[in-house]
Parts: structure tokens; sequence; C-alpha cells
DNA sequence: AATTTAATGTTAGCAGTGTAAACATGATAA
DNA sequence: TTATCATGTTTACACTGCTAACATTAAATT
């Protein structure tokens, strides 16, 4: 006999949601089929998300967390650039394998981060570990510039993400996708040593 | 008395969708609306559109073209840095004063560009200029190593379109958007100077 | 010029969506 | 024990993409 009340639907919605979402991408996830996969009504998910953003949000939250911690560097103990190299190409692989999840959390699925403070704090978390460690390598900058070229560091693996995703290699010449063949595995290839310059240039200049 | 045909119909879907993917963004842009909006049935679009997302690839095509134009450089004469420089700040302003379009070209509204020759063909014109300019200044290098180091300034210019997205300048600290205040005023206020940076490393290095 | 054909329009309808309102159940607090 | 409130259900509305069957008219063929 099944009981009236599920228990814990919200968490079940949400991982429910996070698997649905990275395997099809958000667009094709319904509230009803959510719903209909934990064997609940239709607007039951209604009383745990408001409306269908804030699940995309609690879902976004989820990869943020998870970025997070793909990428997080300790700042305790000294922060050296291979370390940032190192989580630099965490980021990018973290883009590249939940492409689906990162539309969701670099798109404009939740307009308004702030609505939502659980996914602002994860979002700035993500960012302030960043900021932290790349501001003990270049540590005779002021603080603005140090914020400045750690967005221009953050643009550059973040541009990555979205560039090699459209950069695709499939044959000879420009059948599939934008770009040369091969770029993409070459850049791949080569992608501790692009982070490397790009880093000693932020560093130096 | 109104004509049964109405004569210019396909051009008039894709002026409005333009239109509308822009001013709301494309997720709120319907078919029915859009008929309704040129004074024609319901179903009448799927006689020039044979999916949403052809209509999409449109509205991207139109796009990739003004992006196309926005960042030309004229190959046939000498191609100086601050050439680069200049489309960059361009692509830049393209990317956030037509974000919901951007959204559309770069995004995965339209799965496989494949599927449609003139979306294709339109990005790849955007990059091949963009090759072919970056070739004339970095000219000692290889195709491969242009290659690359194009992508890595692709990446750049697409990745601070996003990041500037997402780091808005709202309040005195986290609370509406990623990072610390005024960084994207000092980026935007920067850009020349930021630009000339990064092309710099390239060509050097 | 008459007739066939193909392009482009319409109407009706299916299956699916987000979401609101009214109601039911049962866990928790008084 | 009873009242309250969180969490579930049912029903319903307006909207969506898209298909099939039919209507009209422009263009091609005879």
């Amino acid at each position: 006999m099944k009981s009236y009340h599920h228990g814990n639907l919200k968490q079940e919605l949400i991982d429910c949601a996070c698997k649905l979402c990275e395997r099809d991408g958000y667009t094709k996830l319904s509230i009803r089929s959510l719903a209909k996969e934990s064997g609940v009504s239709q607007t039951a998910p209604y009383r745990h998300f408001k409306t269908k953003e804030a699940l995309y949000a609690s879902v976004a939250t989820d990869g943020f967390k998870k970025l997070s911690k793909a990428c997080h560097i300790d700042t305790n103990k000294k922060v050296l650039k291979k370390h940032l190299i190192e989580k630099g190409r965490n980021y990018i692989e973290f883009g590249l394998n939940y492409a689906n999840t990162y539309d969701l959390m670099f798109g404009t699925a939740v307009g308004n981060f702030a609505e939502y403070p659980e996914l602002l704090e994860s979002a700035n978390m993500t960012y302030e570990n960043m900021r932290l460690s790349f501001a003990q390598l270049a540590d005779d900058d002021d603080d603005d510039t140090i914020a400045l070229k750690c967005i221009t560091l953050w643009s550059m693996v973040h541009g990555l993400v979205g560039i090699l995703r459209k950069v695709q290699v499939v044959g000879d010449d420009f059948e599939d996708g934008i770009g040369p063949i091969s770029t993409a595995s070459v850049i791949a290839d080569n992608l501790e040593d692009h982070l490397d310059r790009v880093l000693t240039g932020l560093i130096q200049s």
C-alpha cells in the first residue's frame, strides 16, 4: 500500500531532473513527466517548485556545486600555477562532459539568479575560490586588477567550452561545424600548454 | 479584399521572428503567435519551415550575417592589430546588444548546423574572415597554429560575452549576479587594452 | 487557351505543456 | 484530542508543436 505522502519528493524531483536535464537537455524536461517518473500526480511538484524556472534553478545550483568541487583549490596552502592549470582543465572538462547542465547554469533558462539565493551563493562560491586562488599568483596587483584578470581567465575557459562545442570534428572540411577539422582535438591536446600561456600572460602583464 | 496567398510570407516570418526573438528571447516565440502577427492561419508557417528548429536556424543565419558584417575585415588591404581590436570590440558589443539572438546562434536551440546549409555557411564565413585576418598578423605560424590561436581569440571574445552577461552590476555586493560589483564596467572600460594584451600575447608566443 | 500540377494557404484535431483553483489526506503542534 | 498546515490529488484552462485532409491559386505543360 502506497502512502499518500511521498516523504522525500523534493529531493527525488531534483535528482531526477538533474539526470534528465543532463541526458536530454533541459528543454526536453517537463514537470509532468518528472511527476510521473516519481509516481506522483501531475501537479505535485508545484508544492515544492513555484515554477519550472525554480526547478531549473535547483538543477543549476546542483551543477555549480559540482563545478565548484571539480575546480576547488585549497587556498590555505600555497597556490601554484600548475594548480590553476589543472583546475582550468577540470573546468573545461566539466563544461564538455556536462554540457547540458552547463547550458542551464550559464544560459538564460534561469533569468535572475538573485531570485534563488542558493543558486546565487553556489555560483559565487565557484567564482570566489577562483578569485582567491588567482590572487595568490598575482599578489602584487590591486583588487580591481585581480578581479579583471580573473574574469579574463574565466572568460577564457568559459569561451573555450562554448567554442569547442561548436567546432566539431567531423570530416575533411567545414561539413559539420564551424571551423576547420581537427581544431578541436588540437586544442584539447594542447590544453595544458594553452592554459599555461594564458595564465603566464596574465600574471606578468 | 485580402488575397488568399500572402506573397511574401517566408521573409515576413523571418523578419518578425528575428525581431521577437531578440526582444523576448527565442523561448518565448511561438509559431502560432508568429502566424497571427502576419495575419495568416496557425499552420501556414509550416509551408515554409518544416519545424520550429528550422525557423530558429533562419533567425540564427540572419544573426551570423549581421555578426559577420560587424566584424568584417578587408583582407585585401594590410591587416593591422588595431583592426582586430576594433572588430573584437564590435564582436563583444554585438554579443551584448543582441544577446538573445546570440544565444540562438551559439546555444543548443539549433542542434546541428549541417542540417541548415545557409546557417553553416554564414557561421563559417564569420570564422573564415576572422582566421584570414589573424593569419596576416601571425604570418610566421603554420596553419594549425594559426587555427589554434584563432580559436583562442574567438574563445576569448565569446567567453567575455557570456561572462559579462552573468557578472551584472547591481549593488554593493554579490546581490545580483556572479562576481564583485563594477567588474563588468571595469572590463568594458578597458576592453581595448584588454584585447590588445591578449592579441599581443598570441602574436608573440 | 485550356488543363494539369505544384506551391501555398485553411480548418480541424491530437497529444502534450505550464499552471491555477478547489479539494483530500495525514503529519505535527496546540 | 483537536486544529492547523504541509503536501498530496482532481479538474480545468489556455497554450504549444505538429499532422492530415482539404481549398485556392499561381505556374508549367499541353
